[in-house]
DNA sequence: GACAACCTCCTGGTCGGACCAGTGTCATCG
DNA sequence: CGATGACACTGGTCCGACCAGGAGGTTGTC
């Protein structure tokens, strides 16, 4: 189900039915949405939800709203970053490669973050990835140690100091806890290696800056490995 | 000016003086906005329409709006995507680092892409690349250099064929050609080194993903310097 | 018949005013 | 002193009216 929370706004409610509708392919790119009025009738809400629903989707960059003519479905080229995770949410059943192509993102962004970190970290970000490392090493379950890879990158970029690269990894974490059941094969108990943590951590602490980026770059590629193998 | 069109609808306008609120400082993380019907009388318009101008700075990630509680500014770590390329144009002068930042995110993303080309690229592709270095060579400006340099960075992800990534692309571009201005000193003919670029190509048509990774990233650290120095 | 101006009906945009639904505060009561 | 509940906020939803831009048909002219 793609609606966990049923405390949502009506607005939401309705943003997240058209968005299904159109990622899902129901309406294509070109096509006319119903008016603001006819959406409300439907919807059984008033006209002002379903334009907040609408603008909703406009900033998702899913829609374009012409003052005068008719709201009609975008290009999806035109998608705005904003739309990923929605789109590996709801398309990624569909479109499983694009589950990889995010993974992949974050293997280039966890290499370069390591090798940067090697040469820039303090000893406190040191002592919380190694924290991280330790909790890693008795996971409750595969849930809780993808949470706590994901702060283990978190904690690589924030190191890094390059504020807007936190940005990207910001959409990427969305991407993640949208789609978290998808990404779970890599995290579970007799397939995720803690080895290349381990190892970053050391580099990390050695100043090894090759040696840091590396590990990260092994473990990326492991983890897509996984990822390929089970569609 | 920040608002180059007047044309923009009530809440986009309420909107736009908001976040220049928010990221010129004038509001700190942590403030509480005005009701939305203060600000409706302040503004002079319907709060309708105040309301439509605080989600959008919501889905930008600029506050946080909770049922019963007041609206407040949201951490910047928080702010989405999208809100980057303003970021840098309003706040760049101010912090330049920023501006480093984000150059580095596109150092980072050339020689990951170079590397990935020089195993996947093809023969179109690198000529579509060669032709492109032709054109380097002889700018008839370094504007137009910086373009033919975008677009080159934007063929190379489009090598690799991961669309989420090039849709991270897209954000940069924007950011880009938002303050291009302060672009500019890498690409005067006295400073811009072509020979990265030259070397990348031969390296991909060569097969050889090391030495393409490796020119690129020559590239994007001397390119860095040069914004370093020149603040 | 070709073309332009116009009229009309559709679209989204704005309005204001009512009421519902969460939150925080503060006086009151045990 | 602490729990409790009334109250005065906050945002959320609704209604119904009107404004303003766009598209297509109609009419009038040439």
């Amino acid at each position: 189900m793609t609606t966990p929370v049923n405390r949502r706004s009506v607005a939401d409610r309705i943003a997240h039915r058209l968005r299904d509708a159109i990622v899902g392919g129901r309406l294509r790119p070109g096509d006319e949405l119903p008016s603001e009025r006819e959406l409300a009738e439907k919807y059984a809400v008033n006209r002002s939800s379903v334009r907040e629903a609408l603008h909703r989707l406009e900033t998702w960059g899913l829609v374009h709203i012409r003052h005068g003519g008719a709201t009609r479905v975008a290009e999806f080229l035109e998608a705005s970053l904003e739309l990923l995770p929605h789109l590996v949410a709801v398309g990624g059943r569909a479109d499983p490669s694009i589950l990889a192509d995010v993974h992949e993102i974050r293997g280039m962004m966890l290499g370069w973050c390591a090798e940067k970190a090697a040469t820039m970290a303090d000893p406190a970000s040191i002592s919380r990835l190694e924290e991280l490392v330790r909790q890693m090493a008795e996971p409750r379950d595969p849930k809780e140690l993808q949470a706590l890879d994901y702060a283990f990158f978190q904690e690589l970029v924030a190191i890094t100091g390059n504020r807007p690269l936190a940005l990207f990894g910001k959409v990427l974490r969305e991407v993640y806890f949208g789609a978290r059941e998808q990404y779970l094969p890599i995290y579970q108990r007799d397939v995720f290696d803690l080895r290349p943590h381990r190892k970053t951590v050391e580099a990390i602490r050695a100043r090894d800056a090759k040696a840091a980026s590396e590990a990260m770059r092994e473990h990326a590629s492991a983890a897509l490995k996984v990822l390929e193998d089970r569609p």
